[in-house]
RNA sequence: GGCCCAUUCGUCUAUCGGUUAGGACGCAAGAUUUUCAUUCUUGAAAGAGGGGUUCGAUUCCCCUAUGGGCUACCA
């Protein structure tokens, strides 16, 4: 049973947008799959109807797409193991639940919700399991007869697993080791629901696992309280032998204060926690990405990677393929790992920085677009190789770049107070003349021609460099003066050189 | 309340009994500079507390404290 093909998946609930957690879960399985030769599945767990949202699915596979996380088999890629959706799945769940409850590991109950609620009301610390299953109503306390009747007569009725107690269960986990916990303390969990006459996760995800031959369930911790569950299931199937490895990752958590990493956050201190835009289709409220937001992938996934695990070295920037070779879960963390924005801007700024300029001036180019731009691409290129060093964000090109598609209209008082000298309007006068003397135009030659025409009269550098900066900028930013002038070319430069003289005096 | 998990600089983390406890983000200072940035250099900054085990504990064990998760006919 070593020898089984490795096969993990990553099986999220379409209730919403992918939140930034569950990327970083479906990252360590596409990393772990791949560096073991195995399979990624992606299933999705829309077994509570309640919570379906219209839309999710479609969202988790582009940002997956965007993120260029690749799987072997789900909805959309097929795979011998179809459906992979649960829902579709439902005849399939029907016949183990039977198998249970004809081997006498799960039973049927009929107590309604009000019941149950006032029971838990009126008994501290109610649990339905072992010390309480035989006051309840079910096939446990009913005769058969009953039972029967009471089944054939529509009344609705979940099925429930039953625990036995005073046993100690133990889950290995290749993160954490073993853990043990007694069975009296866990209740008899539903395994089907009344409701929506589906199974719940407990029992859809076990028999899924199994029959897609799952070897190793890489999950959020959340899901370590209902591993010794799991694992009883498995053995009350007689499917120990193939059980899966498990491993619970370290939750996310919020950047400041206490708890995980919510929605809420990213609103409250300005940062995406999706991958992607979403628009709630209810309420059409918009959730920041951070693809929309100006991130590449590779810093996104790069950043995600190293919350909650590390290569066992010094190294930060790591490539996917470097990622996948030295992927280890025994490097994993265990605790929770605060999420620290700082610093996923720090990975995309050295990404945008070592992104090629005509794969960055791509991405810039729609940016442009909405800014009412029309630029040829080889200019956005060259634009793009000047500022990219300095920004962070990709929407932030904009910001450092603005003046090379649009010549300034105001330039900025303080600027104005601090660069423009009485003489200023002259010299820049002249500097038009000697400007347009200077061939050929790049910087190199441009800003030898100025240098020595400054050196010769005995002008300022510093006055006259800052005064131009100001005209061809509007203000006190940008890269060096003489990449401004090759790249805005000659009649440009000159124009714009003739217009702050007329403006400023 | 019960059960489970965790605990090294502000944050992410390295260390798998012996180290000046290392790196990164952020922060501070300096250098570069005709602007704003970038970049580079340097610096400040940590083993929750208490018991053990050991020649020696950040590292192993126990207790306490703190944090986190779960405790639904949600996943």
């Amino acid at each position: 049973m070593n020898k089984r093909k490795v096969r993990v998946r990553f099986a999220p609930s379409p209730t919403g947008p992918l939140h930034i957690g569950g990327v970083r879960t479906a990252l360590y399985n596409y990393l772990f799959a791949r560096q073991q030769g195995g399979d990624l599945i992606l299933r999705i767990e829309d077994t509570d109807s309640q919570r379906f949202v219209p839309g999710a699915e479609a969202y988790i596979t582009e940002a997956f797409r965007w993120l260029g996380i690749r799987f072997d088999e789900g909805p959309e890629y097929g795979g011998e193991f179809a459906p992979y959706r649960q829902s579709e799945r439902k005849d399939i769940y029907n016949v183990y639940i039977g198998q249970l409850l004809d081997a006498g590991h799960a039973y049927y109950a009929f107590d309604t919700p009000e019941e149950l609620e006032s029971r838990r009301k009126k008994t501290a610390n109610f649990q339905y399991d072992a010390s309480s299953r035989m006051q309840m109503r079910n096939s446990l306390t009913l005769p058969a007869e009953e039972t029967r009747r009471l089944i054939e007569s529509g009344e609705k009725y979940v099925v429930r697993v039953r625990i036995e107690p005073d046993e100690l269960v133990r889950v290995n986990d290749l993160i954490r080791g073993e853990v043990v916990v007694h069975s009296s303390v866990m209740d008899d969990k539903v395994l089907y629901k009344s409701a929506d006459r589906l199974p719940t996760y407990h029992l859809a995800n076990i028999v899924d696992d199994h029959l897609m031959e799952i070897t190793h369930v890489i999950r959020g911790e959340e899901w370590l309280p209902s591993a010794p569950l799991h694992v009883l299931l498995y053995r009350y199937f007689g499917w120990t032998d193939t059980m899966p490895c498990f491993a619970h990752l370290p939750l996310l958590l919020k950047p400041e204060g206490n708890g995980k990493l919510s929605k809420r956050d990213g609103d409250r201190l300005g940062f995406p926690v999706f991958p992607l835009e979403w628009e709630d289709p209810k309420t059409g409220e918009l959730s920041p990405g951070y693809r929309e937001s100006g991130y590449l992938p590779e810093a996104v996934v790069n950043f995600l990677a190293l919350l909650g695990w590390n290569p066992g070295n010094d190294q930060e920037i790591l490539s996917v393929d470097e990622m996948i070779r030295l992927f280890d879960l025994s490097h994993c963390s265990k605790s929770g790992a605060r999420f620290d924005y700082e610093k996923g801007k720090w990975f995309n700024h050295h990404y945008i920085r070592t992104k090629a300029d005509k794969e960055l001036a791509n991405l810039f180019l729609p940016i442009l677009k909405a800014h009412g731009i029309q630029a040829e691409p080889a200019y956005v290129e060259k634009v793009t190789s000047l500022v990219k060093e300095r920004v962070n964000l990709v929407k932030e090109l904009w910001d450092l770049s603005a003046f090379f598609f649009s010549a300034p209209v105001a330039y900025e008082e303080k600027t104005v107070k601090k660069r423009w000298k009485d003489d200023s309007a002259a010299r820049l006068a002249e500097l038009a003349e000697v400007a347009n003397s200077c061939t050929p135009f790049d910087a190199q030659h441009t800003e030898a021609c100025v240098k020595s025409w400054i050196e010769s009269k005995g002008y300022h550098l510093g006055n006259i460099m800052n005064a131009l900066r100001l005209a061809l900028v509007g203000e006190s930013k940008g890269p060096h003066i003489f990449d401004i002038t090759e790249t805005l070319g000659k009649e440009e430069t000159i124009r714009r050189i003739r217009r702050a003289i007329d403006v400023l005096k």
